[in-house]
DNA sequence: CTGTTAGCGCGTTCAG
DNA sequence: CTGAACGCGCTAACAG
């Protein structure tokens, strides 16, 4: 049923080396067999066996993204969900398959990147948001494969030497942070959500806007909630005093941020006339709602297809230096959420 | 660098047939042996090399899911987001991998169904709302790889004797259109789409319902949408006069549903108490909005989870009577956009 | 029960 | 430029 090399060398009256050599073009092949032959292996629909073909190369001409275990949560979906969408146009071009797993086998408790990689299955890895442990991290580096951080930047001695290709998330929380302050606004109130560094990063974007702008830090203007819009309810039902002596708020994702708008719509606020709500990520489900959110807009495309090429950069020649950071910088969009365009 | 069974037969003083064996289960292999080799894999944290296997066994331990080419739509990419996350609990148990393609290589035009297939990169296929043309088709039949249709039922000459795992859509748009009739409306404005199945199977449900409450069908109130929030928005204000003089809306997708929500608000029409409205899908999205959205829940972890041990199955063993249609049953969560909870 | 041997389909020397 | 022969790492007869 399945076409050989040996198949087409046949047809060919060749061996199968010249069809190997012909359809991989050798520059050992003359122009006139290589044609024939390819014509020949058009003809048959023949295709490589892949298995037999990495057996020999040791490649597997594919790739694979490991998503962090809370992938299923709805919000960070809604954020990821388009991710390979866009690693398409580059995985495509070069004929490469993408192998999507999750850090850790929900059932075996295995390490699905070690696993992947031992196995030899992928050539490469897209590590998507995922704090890898840093005896798998040991193991990437000892194997040599390819790998690229995604989303958000680690600097740490762990982590030193690795390539990253991520957004800029201290610059966005000064961006948001900067818009308000210039609208007048000094009591800024933070959803933030805990425990996760490109959420400390924005914070740390924030103060520093309020430091250019001599405003002094307060703590108790910092909450935390889990990303989701229930959360961002529920933070803003929770501290409804603190939040009406407010004039602004700055939601670290945009799920968060329309969950604080349903609250404060519940609460009799307005927005932007009673308070400001700046959110995060730009994701297309914010011009669902109203006011239009203002926002701070991560170009996900972009951060995708970077890593991407730069994965196959790397995969393509050994004697590429590792370790380049690639940082893309985050814009605002404004839209009403603020009243700057009134 | 990668250990072979050649290095762990040589650690342990056996054969490298003998670590094969062990490591496969084989019963040819004594107790005792087995658990020495077991032992000396686990600390040498042996995997086998992928590509070998498959060469021998001719199998992957891969699957692939393909999905339509118009993935990148939101509205789209918002029901399926979330697929892999279902699928994963059942390819985790078996240690099975997941490569996800599209119908076409948007780069090149080539099939990806069948490259994936003859290069023999996986041992079956889950086609998710993918109207394979026949060629392909005939194709898949040809090399009897396992595949399995996912989402909505295909009745034709073509699709006869293949396995599908469905939601019954002409039941879903009999449940919605029932519950208004139920609840008094008779005049009850459609938004559909056009061009794809499962929506033609959700307006022949309609009918159905309408017939059974002997309301005469009305063309002037079946309107079409291409999904989008926008699409859902536009509709209503293009058909503001024929929408003011309904009570009733049903929406096909939840996202449109949304849309015409937003209308309607601009239209100072109040849901449910002017006009009552239904939407479809009911994915998570919809809690996020007010009155809380009355949809036809499609049940999507099940299919995903269905279509994937079947697949698993029909994988697992040539004898397997092919063309299994599992149907799965939608049904209708009533909340508060029909007024039928006041 | 265990070892030896022959492929699986391809890339790649090494001869011509 | 082309063909014959070998090996990639594994499974599966075939012997013992």
């Amino acid at each position: 049923m399945a076409l050989t090399t040996k198949d087409i060398a046949l047809l060919a009256g060749v061996s199968q080396s010249t069809v190997s050599r012909s359809l991989n073009n050798s520059p050992l092949i003359s122009q006139k067999t290589r044609e024939r032959i390819l014509k020949i292996a058009r003809e048959q629909e023949f295709e490589f066996n892949a298995n037999a073909r990495g057996l020999s190369t040791n490649r597997a001409d594919t790739i694979g993204i490991i998503y962090p275990d809370d992938y299923l949560e709805f919000g960070v979906n809604l954020y990821f969900g388009s991710l390979h969408t866009h690693l398409r146009q580059t995985l495509e071009k070069r004929d490469i398959d993408l192998i999507v797993a999750f850090s850790k086998n929900r059932w075996t408790g295995a390490d699905n990147v070690k696993r992947l990689v031992v196995r030899r299955k992928v050539d490469g890895l897209i590590l998507v948001r995922s704090l890898v442990d840093p005896e798998t991290l040991e193991f990437l580096r000892r194997t040599g494969i390819p790998f690229v951080f995604l989303h958000f930047h680690q600097d740490s001695p762990n982590t030193e030497g690795i390539d990253q290709v991520y957004a800029d998330h201290v610059k966005g929380g000064f961006l948001g942070t900067d818009h308000l302050i210039r609208l007048g606004h000094q009591k800024i109130v933070c959803i933030s959500v805990d425990e996760a560094e490109e959420f400390a990063q924005r914070r740390r974007g924030y103060r520093t806007a309020l430091e250019k702008h001599g405003i002094p830090y307060d703590e108790t203007l910092m909450l935390y909630g889990d990303r989701s819009f229930q959360s961002g309810y529920r933070i803003v039902k929770q501290h409804c005093d603190l939040i009406s002596k407010a004039t602004a708020l700055f939601a670290h994702t945009d799920v968060m941020a329309l969950g604080a708008l349903d609250a404060l719509r519940e609460m009799n606020l307005r927005v932007p006339e009673d308070i400001a709500l700046v959110g995060y990520d730009d994701i297309e489900l914010t011009t669902f709602f109203h006011p239009h959110l203002t926002t701070v807009h991560q170009p996900r495309e972009e951060i995708a297809v970077l890593a991407c090429e730069r994965l196959l950069e790397l995969a393509g020649s050994k004697r590429i230096k590792r370790g380049k950071e690639i940082k893309i910088q985050p814009s605002l969009v404004v839209r009403e959420s603020c009243g700057a365009r009134a």
